[in-house]
RNA sequence: CGAGGCGUAGCUCAGUUUGGUAGAGUGCCUGGUUUGGGACCAGGAUGCCGCAGGUUCGAGUCCUGUCGCCUCGACCA
């Protein structure tokens, strides 16, 4: 009992403190280390290879879509971010500036990229002539730097890491059918790969990205009730290709301007597995994209064979899945929790009476559950094991969302629950953004979405009283 | 950008009220005993007290300035 609440007091515990519990995580489970550069943090190796696992699985099913890689550069001229007016005045507040080059002032300062739209509408203008052209499905793995008032560890800091990707289509039709397509790949894999339940829909004018004409997103919710925009998809229109200048010579033989779409998902989203999964005794990863699926810990580990047989199954896990094994001589105990801080999804225990009996002993990390398991099955036994700890995770966190999600008709319920309870609101909404205002003013709460599966709640607006036209999600976010 | 908190050993922090030899726990190194839920014994190393000025015989401590970090708000992925 004694160690028991030794172990939980490494962490504050996320009843306590939710926001220290997680930054707790973050430090202690070696994701990354605050620097010198303010709002800026070192993404520690164990962080940088759940982001690369990540990368993977998207930029896989990127190109599965058809897209192609490319690079811009990081730095953008003054004229060329305010060629669209609604895009420069949503960014110009957040963007760093360079003014100098060595001791020479420039005559024409740079921004440092906050989000590469811009560079991409000036090389498209350049490389799209004909219909034959398009599409052009484009995207890029960078970073980029938005000046943030406040900042936390991957939720929000003032550089961060992501993919946009930037397409040209012919027809609006196509831009959108993109648009759309891109959001469900990002759905599937928040789903698939990183066990988070995620709600499409479309976010409302106020809150859609500078410049666009629509924007779709996937909201997911974290365990304490917040809500978590993950990924977003959006439809531009051909806005900037006019203020850009592009144009290509349609099949009608007549000049016309393409349609654009963007989206993009940021290590954010590494912040979004942390508040989704993660518990007391630290983070849990969902095995597609944890570094280390499997750790073997010999038990007793200096008697007599028990190394060599330990050594002899990682070499045998290591074909069929992340398997490592810890022979420190650390403690048994140490191990065990310090593997949990980490969240590799399987612990794999093996001592003297387990060699003995050829067998081992395989734990969940997401619910504990110990499994025996004879040495002959285990390359049948771990990989059901991992489907099921991922399968666990989503179904904990889908429960969380259900159980969190509330539906309101008046305003009162809504005031009611937006001071009562954490998590999502479902009402109908006259689409009027008055009413959306009133809503964060009276309520504290901003709108997540009008989700794609539409419901009906009732016939009015909560705020106006006149009639509804959507049905919209309420929540207060991250 | 507003409000609050904090910068002292690798880490967590005490010491600041009342100026007078730089501290603890943990981690680290050596050796030994241990090992199925954060082990134990013995020995050892570790400091520009964030930075810059000032007051003083003397500053971690007082004064001025400055930089940074954390939390909560307002704004954003």
């Amino acid at each position: 009992m004694a160690d028991q609440k030794k172990m939980v007091e490494a962490i504050t515990s996320m009843e306590e403190d939710f926001a220290k519990w997680y930054t707790d995580i973050v430090k202690k489970a070696d994701l990354i280390d605050y620097s010198s550069v303010r709002g800026c943090m070192v993404i520690r190796p164990y962080g940088y290879a759940i982001w690369e696992n990540i990368q993977h699985q998207l930029d896989t099913r990127f190109k599965e879509t058809g897209h192609e890689n490319v690079y811009m550069p990081m730095f953008i001229p003054e004229s060329l971010l305010q060629k669209e007016k609604d895009h420069v005045e949503g960014f110009a507040p957040e963007v760093a500036w360079v003014t100098h080059g060595g001791s020479e002032k420039l005559t024409e300062r740079m921004c440092v990229r906050p989000t590469s739209e811009t560079l991409f509408c000036e090389h498209y203008a350049k490389i799209i002539n004909s219909y034959r052209d398009l599409p052009k499905l484009y995207n890029q793995w960078c970073s980029v730097v938005r000046w943030e008032k406040t900042t936390r560890p991957f939720l929000r800091s003032c550089e961060f890491l992501w993919q946009e990707g930037h397409t040209m289509h012919e027809t609006a039709d196509e831009a959108l059918a993109e648009t759309e397509r891109m959001l469900n790949v990002y759905a599937e894999f928040c789903e698939t790969a990183l066990a988070i339940p995620v709600t499409k829909g479309r976010k409302t004018k106020k809150e859609q990205f500078a410049g666009a004409e629509a924007t779709y997103t996937i909201e997911a919710m974290m365990h304490d009730g917040k809500a978590l925009q993950s990924g977003t998809s959006h439809y531009f229109g051909d806005g900037f290709a006019h203020a850009f200048d592009i144009t290509f010579q349609g099949r009608d033989n007549k000049p016309q301007y393409p349609h654009q779409t963007s989206w993009g998902m940021s290590t954010r989203i590494i912040g979004a597995i942390i508040m989704t999964h993660g518990d007391d005794n630290g983070l849990v990863l969902p095995p597609v994209i944890a570094p280390t699926q499997l750790i073997v810990l010999p038990i007793a580990q200096h008697k007599e064979g028990v190394l060599d047989k330990a050594y002899e199954v990682t070499e045998r896990l290591k074909k069929i899945c992340r398997a490592k094994i810890d022979d420190s001589d650390n403690s048994a105990g140490w191990k065990f929790a310090e593997y949990e801080m980490k969240g590799v999804p399987l612990r794999l225990e093996m001592g003297p009476r387990d060699i003995e009996a050829n067998q081992c002993v395989l734990v969940r990390r997401d619910n504990r559950e110990k499994t025996i398991v004879s040495l002959d099955e285990l390359e049948t036994k771990v990989p059901e094991l991992l489907k099921a700890v991922h399968d666990g995770l989503y179904s904990k966190a889908l429960a969380n969302r259900e159980s969190r999600t509330y539906t309101a008709v008046t305003m009162d319920e809504v005031k009611e629950l937006a001071n009562t309870k954490s998590g999502f609101i479902k009402t109908m909404w006259c689409e009027d953004e008055a009413c959306e205002i009133k809503f964060k003013e009276e309520a504290g709460l901003t709108s997540r979405c009008m989700p794609f599966e539409q419901e009906h709640i009732s016939d009015v607006c909560p705020c106006c009283g006149k009639p509804a036209t959507k049905s919209i999600i309420w929540g207060k976010a991250y």
